[in-house]
DNA sequence: TCTTGTTTTAAACACTTGTTTAAAATGCTT
DNA sequence: AAGCATTTTAAACAAGTGTTTAAAACAAGA
């Protein structure tokens, strides 16, 4: 039987979409069980806890945006054409799975979020394996790079491409705008942020 | 009897607290009770219900951090220099209050977080009385200032000064340094990123 | 001191929560 | 078809939920 269709699937597919948009406190058994259509009972009988299906989700959801974030790096292009493209395959990430960057500061970062198995160490480990950093530091060091640490510069390209889709609902409602005008805002402001931050990083004078 | 320890207060005051780190569904009325050292019963005594409480607290955070961000621009200064200062302002704010821009998202955005009186309208009339909206299209026509349109001009200062701020644990976690360190960061971050935004603005070679 | 209105309390209410149980249904091998 | 383990079900469980109640404690004026 193909696994899409296995009731233990359509449990972690439920609970993925239940535990995005509501938060792990926010939601009940029986309404990820509602959502998979089946019974309340098989959430735990296939995953032992709600806690436990949970964390299951966290580690897919992380895992997700960690390969979109990641695999940018392995292209043999400039660091600057490399940045572009991360910039570009972001906006594209985010507005498919818009609900990732609030999940993983209100969920994941919650006390007993995520603190078994998965590590942060194992996140630094996958982006410091793409050497992104290695490059940055090489750049930096022949003058091709403004010299901004590692800590900002990742902070810096963050901040320009999630809080946009974060703060999508606030935007839309201040400025009383649809959501079809807001993702042509975002293409545009997708535009503005590339050439700041590729200017400030690489245009020295 | 001063209003600081009147009943009623201490009821606020442990909500505002309780809501804004563990969220309206995180937490519970017997919880915040205790945090107010009071009897379950006085929360529906004095707010008729747990929601009640907490669209008054939506409206007392949102409220400050409005405050926060329009009185910066009654200075009489150039635009330029007003940006500069409310870069300063917002990233000392946040520092005092590093909960509210996730509160905001994850809260008040939600399904029935704040669909009551409180009108987005509200926010975008105290912003636009500051005038700063004008001073920009005026600063752009005269070709002082690169054309950006108002939303994502807001939104790119916004990006820069409210993300840094929600992303602390997770970049603590990932980079393993301590919360002296990123406050440290922060300082630097607050720079980088004024410098950016100045330059992206207004040296328009 | 008695009376009146306000504030606080412990107990209870009806309901929902996550989880368990024991029986029923299903699928598979022989 | 019979026997078996696996999967699914409805029902129940104890604990916790927001809220209400009715009585107690309190304050203050007559």
């Amino acid at each position: 039987m193909s696994k899409d269709t296995s009731t233990e699937q359509k449990i972690k597919d439920a609970a993925r979409r239940v535990f995005m948009s509501k938060g792990f406190s926010g939601c009940t058994s029986r309404e990820i069980a509602k959502e998979a259509g089946i019974n309340v009972a098989l959430v735990n009988y296939y995953f032992r806890s709600k806690s436990q299906l949970f964390q299951l989700v966290c580690h897919a959801v992380m895992e997700d945006f960690l390969v979109s974030m990641v695999d940018v790096f392995a292209l043999d292009l400039s660091l600057e054409q490399k940045i572009r493209i991360f910039i570009e395959r972001e906006y594209e990430f985010l507005s498919k799975h818009p609900e990732i960057p609030n999940f993983i500061f209100n969920e994941m970062m919650r006390d007993g979020g995520c603190d078994d198995g998965f590590d942060h160490a194992y996140i630094m480990k996958k982006i410091e394996d793409t050497g992104v950093f290695k490059d940055s530091l090489e750049a930096q060091e022949k003058g091709l790079m403004r010299k901004v640490d590692l800590i900002s510069l990742t902070v810096l390209i963050m901040s320009n491409c999630q809080f946009p889709i974060m703060a999508r609902k606030l935007i839309q409602g201040i400025h009383q705008i649809t959501p079809e005008q807001y993702d042509q805002q975002l293409v545009l402001h997708k535009q503005y942020v590339t050439e700041m931050i590729i200017n400030y990083l690489f245009n020295s004078k």
